[in-house]
Parts: structure tokens; C-alpha cells; sequence
DNA sequence: ATGCAAGTTGAATCAATCA
DNA sequence: GTGATTGATTCAACTTGCA
């Protein structure tokens, strides 16, 4: 590779710039493909204020065929910058994952590890007809079955307190300052990801100095995580708007030495254990009847809600119905009737947390 | 679908065994198919018989190739025995679940969510080589994308402290009394799925009553799941020793009694009320004053249309025009005037539903 | 400055029924 | 089949505005 394609952005169609790269030249390819989203209409708030979908024509695609041709093609070229011992990261959605994944393997790329990025703060399902979409997923894959990939093992440790770094990663979406806006303070990007997120993804699988290709760069988060972290970058866009946008943001990155990265410490929070998940752990049956504190009896109901009467609700809606209370605690109010007497049902929270604790929030 | 089928393991092959049963048969497929990892060893064709030792000829392609061939066809039979409006649950590691996933698209299901387990106490990455391998993930999909699949939203959320149900679930692995053990206490089956995992699916997306199919039934969590929540099942498994396990453990399974089955009900399911019957009924009448909760008024008239200034139509139209908004919901927005305040309308499209409830329609 | 309330927003395959 | 009508539906994080 020409030393001087470092640390630039190329503006251009990926497949055709990446044709100009020389074979073996790049050490990790991160890419972040169109998702092929198949949105529908319009989208409404339960406030009727309108959802700004993901509308643009760069993910736009005649039918899944189309997506595939496009999907092998990018990848092809991707494979073929790497160096033997070089390895990919690739980020997606259920809309598209499945099929970049297959493709991968069907290439000869080694799957390492499918990672998902949950999200602490997805947008919500508003019409209430799925599971609130909360996660992403990304697959890392090294260029082949026989390559020796890099991965810092310790570093990763350190990062996520001293405990091994789990397939699962918590992170928030880009919002706020991180995220860039156009003249008129409308996001420039529809899909800007993290920096946290590459932040993770360099440090983990690239040496200081080594080349990063991104053939998607966008408003250039890869190339910002290389950048700080010592790493070089390559970025390839089609869309002037957001090559200059990467431009301005990049030239006011600083790079930093590993050991002055402030960690971000992962909140020790007590994890929140909703009542069903009692429920689930078989630990009290559907059809069971708890007591409260003054007495009165409600029926346990399989999705967690209790039966007092018609009325049907939460431990503590139904806590607080009982107790002509504006509000309760259901958890300290409530025991489960057994045979050896009340059980407060808290005790049994109390080991469903014991179980959750071993899978730390971030 | 031969009435006998129902609450049955079957021993055999899951594709000659579906093949005996009647399309648009089963309200739910749940799958958890076997994943290919490739530790070494094992390969098994299409048709489920075992490769003799590594055939270089076939390589690395041909091992996806075969597998592909399989998870096809036993897809196109479980979607054969779908009902137009069933779905489907397939359970993955990143071994297969790309190659799953992107089958089933192909064939013509239309993915909902992809949901991630994650494992509380996951086995640890003993060698430091790759991230903790800490979830498997699952993809929920409709038949086809018109089906209109089962989804209980609001019982899910009841299940998660009113609060919607993510894509991304915490549960841990199979363990302790719960784990099946053979005469030696060695595990029966080395994938045991847990309970609480299937309790969430069953109860999610069947209604009681239906009928659950699962073609790697194993030691019959699904059946467990299902016969607990008043659901019907069919499993189908091939080794002997699996399907005695899974017997002795129904057996001892006791369904949750029919009353205990009932989740929160969600609105879309309660009867429609026109605003008509309202007046009819003789709770508001034809020239009383309805407030908005902006405060604009609109007189009732005796169809149970409104009016506002020139401006009549419906409950929602004037709700709408009032609000300068697109929709709205003329139900939660107007209240009647009375001598001692406002009463919202709702309150006597209930009273309304409680009257047709006790005197149902002839 | 500070604190609280109200408003905004994010990769979204987001309704069901009747005329 | 198509279009109009009814009526159900959101969570966390950040920004703005006002006391």
C-alpha cells in the first residue's frame, strides 16, 4: 500500500477504492455496512410527533439478492486488503446480520465472536408489537481459520474490572455533544455509532501503529477511536457531506498514550429484578397466593401480575389497592403463603440478584 | 393434524416425521437445532448420518453445504406445518445462526426480533483467546410477513415491571435440580435449555391451548414450558435416551390451572365501543358539553358525532381538529361537564363494556 | 450558578377493521 | 384489493427553559 493512503479519507465507492489497495496491506477491516432496513410509512409517537426513520438512499436495495451481490463484493475486496494475519469486524442489525455472517463463513473468514452491543438506551417499540429492538450485533472474524489475530486479552480485563470480557457490551447510543450536526443542528448521519463502541473494538484487536481500514467511514468514529489510540486509519465514503464532516471532526482528535486513557468504570449497580423473573426461575408458581402485611391475600399469575378481586395489576399496584395507598412497595409488603408459614417474597429477589450478579450491567 | 399427535414424543427423524404431519397444523415451531461448531470430529450430512472421519474433498465449504442442506429441509417442513398465522423460534450460537437466519429469510419468513440470551454464569474463555462466550441468540419469526402472529405485549411487560420488554433477556444456564443427569449424574444432554427461557417464549407468543412443536425436543423443555402453561406440545427427538428422559420429566410436570393462566389483557382485545352506544345507553345525552384536555369544547349530538363550531365528526375527528394534530384518540382526550367536574368518556365506555359483559349478545 | 420541569430524540422491517 | 376510520401506543438520556 502507497504509505501516503494513511490517515486519509478517500471519498468514492468502496468497492472501486478498495480495488486500488494493495493485497495484504491493512491489518483490521471494521465496516458498518447499509442495514437494508425495508422500513414502512410513516412512524408516529404515542405523542403523534413523527419518528425520523432511517430514510436515505444509500440503503436502498431492489430485494435481498441485490443486498447479497453487494454484501460478497465489498467483502471480497475486504479479504482480499488484509494481511493473512488481519481480521474484521462488522456491524449489523436482524435486518441484515444473518446474511453478513453467512457470507463471511461461506468466504473462508473464521468467526471468532459474535458480540452485542445492548443498548442502554434504545428507541422503544411505540405500537407495542415486538420486543423493544434494544441491540446490534457484531461479528469479529479473522481473515482465515490459520491466522494468529491479535487480541489483548488483559487489556480487555482490565477495561471490564478485572473480570474476562464477556460477548456482551453495554453501551449508550451516540447523542449529545459526541454526535455530529449539520448547519442546521440536524444529525449529519442517521446511523453515527459510538466512539466507545470503536474504542473497545481497536484497543481489543490492533496493535499501536498498525492500519485500519473502514470502507464505510461515515462521520469517521473509526477513524476517531484510531486516531486517539495510536492506530492509523484509512476511510473510504461516498458522500461528500460526511467526508467533510469526518474531516473537521478527526483534526481535532488528540492521540493519547494507553495509559492515560481514564477507564470508564462500569456502574456496580444492583441489578433491577422485575417479579416475573421470579416467576420464571420456577421459584413461585403461577397460581400461587401471597400475603400482605395487613392481611390481605392476592393470586400469583404467570406473566407476574397479581389477582385481588377483578382487579388485576403489579405486586405494587395491587400492594398499594389493598392498602388504600397511593403507592407500595410490593416487595417488602408481600410473603408467599407455604406450608412452613409467610416467606417475604423479597428473599427470593434476593436470590434471583444473586444469580444476575454474575452478568454485570456494562 | 391427527388429534393422538398431541402432547406425544415421537422417536424418529425430525424431517420424516414432520412430513407426517398436516400443513397449517401447529401454532408455534420452537427449534433449537443442532450448531455445528466444528471442535473437530463430528460431521453429519443432510441426512443426519455421520461423515467417517474429515473428507477433504468436501472442506471447509462443503461442511456449510451440508448444513445448509439439512436446516433447509427441516425449515420447509416446519414451515409446512405452520399455520398461516404461526411462527417461529430458532435458538443459535455464531456457529449456525447466520446460516439460520439467512435461510429463513430466503424461505420467506419474516424475522420479528432476533433476541439475545445472556448468560449469567457463562463457561469462562479458559484459554484467553477470544471474548467470553456469554449468550446465544434467538430469532423469533412470522410464517410469512403478513402473518398476524401472536405477541403478548402487555403481559411481557407485566413481566418486566411495566416496563417493555427488551430483545436482550438475562437468564442463567440450566443447573442444578433443573439439569436432567443420567444413572452415573452425569448430565443427560449437554445443551439443556432452561425452563425459564422457554416460559418466556411460550408465554409470549401462543396463546393457551395452542399447539407447540418442537423437532429437537432433547429432553423437552419445550414440552416442560408448554404442558406448565396449559399449551399443547409435540417433540420430536431421535435418541432413545432423550426421549425417555424427556418422558419421566412431563410426567411429573402440573399444569398451572386454567384461571392461573390468564395474563394482563391488552386493550386491542376488548370489544369495540362505539361512542354511539354511549348516548344510546343514555349516559350522556344528545346537547351536553364535552371539554377537551386542552380545554376546547364540542357539543354532542344525538348519532354521537360532535360539534365544533361548522366544524362534525367523530369522537376522534374533533379530537384531531382541536388539537391541530394528525390523530387522536377521542376516547382518552374528552371528558363530559358536569355539575361536580369533568368525567373522562372513558369511564362510561366502560361502564358500557361492564353491561354487555353480563348480558352477552343474543 | 443551581435545580427542576418540560421537551426532544434515537438503524423501526411498529394496527386492525370496516366500507 | 384499496382507502378511510377507529383508536392504541414509549424509554432513557440529553437539551432547553424557567424559577
Amino acid at each position: 500500500m502507497a504509505r501516503h493512503f494513511k490517515d486519509r479519507i478517500i471519498e468514492g465507492d468502496c468497492i472501486e477504492e478498495m480495488r486500488k489497495l494493495a493485497d495484504g496491506s491493512v491489518d483490521l477491516v471494521f465496516a458498518d455496512p447499509p442495514y437494508f432496513m425495508q422500513l414502512g410509512g410513516a412512524l408516529t409517537r404515542p405523542d403523534q410527533s413523527n419518528v425520523d426513520g432511517v430514510d436515505d438512499e444509500w440503503d436502498k436495495f431492489a430485494d435481498f439478492a441485490a443486498y447479497d451481490a453487494f454484501t460478497r463484493a465489498w467483502l471480497t475486496e475486504a479479504r482480499r486488503v488484509l494481511k493473512p494475519n488481519g481480521a474484521i469486524w462488522v456491524i449489523g442489525s436482524y435486518h441484515n446480520v444473518f446474511r453478513l455472517g453467512a457470507a463471511m463463513q461461506d468466504m473462508g473468514f473464521w468467526i471468532l465472536n459474535d458480540i452485542v452491543w445492548r443498548k442502554t438506551n434504545p428507541m422503544p417499540n411505540f405500537k407495542g408489537t415486538r420486543f423493544t429492538n434494544a441491540h446490534e450485533t457484531l461479528i469479529w472474524a479473522a481473515r482465515s481459520k490459520e491466522a494468529k489475530y491479535t487480541f489483548h486479552y488483559d487489556a480487555l480485563k482490565m477495561l471490564n474490572d478485572e473480570l474476562q470480557m464477556r460477548s456482551d457490551w453495554t453501551l449508550p447510543i451516540c447523542t449529545g455533544g459526541e454526535r455530529l450536526k449539520d448547519r442546521e443542528g440536524r444529525k449529519l448521519h442517521s446511523t453515527q455509532k459510538p466512539e466507545a463502541l470503536l474504542h473497545r473494538v481497536v484497543l481489543a484487536t490492533t496493535k499501536p501503529g498498525e492500519v485500519i481500514l473502514d470502507p464505510f467511514f461515515g462521520t469517521g468514529t473509526t477513524g476517531a477511536a484510531a486516531k486517539r489510540l495510536g492506530r492509523h486509519y484509512i476511510g473510504i465514503e461516498r458522500s461528500a457531506d460526511y467526508v467533510a464532516g469526518a474531516q473537521a471532526r478527526l483534526k481535532k482528535i488528540k492521540p493519547v498514550s494507553i495509559e492515560d486513557l481514564a477507564v470508564t468504570k462500569s456502574k456496580k449497580e444492583e441489578p433491577r429484578v422485575p417479579f416475573g423473573q421470579v416467576i420464571e426461575a420456577g421459584m413461585i408458581a403461577p397460581g400461587a397466593w401471597l400475603v400482605g402485611q395487613n392481611g390481605k391475600r392476592a393470586r400469583v399469575r404467570a406473566d407476574g401480575s397479581l389477582a385481588f378481586g377483578e382487579a388485576t395489576g403489579s405486586i405494587h399496584r395491587i400492594g398499594a389497592l389493598v392498602c388504600d395507598a397511593p403507592a407500595c412497595n410490593g416487595w417488602t409488603f408481600w410473603s408467599l403463603e407455604t406450608k412452613r408459614g409467610p416467606q417475604p417474597i423479597d428473599l427470593f429477589r434476593r436470590e434471583v440478584r444473586r444469580q444476575m450478579a454474575m452478568a454485570p450491567a456494562a
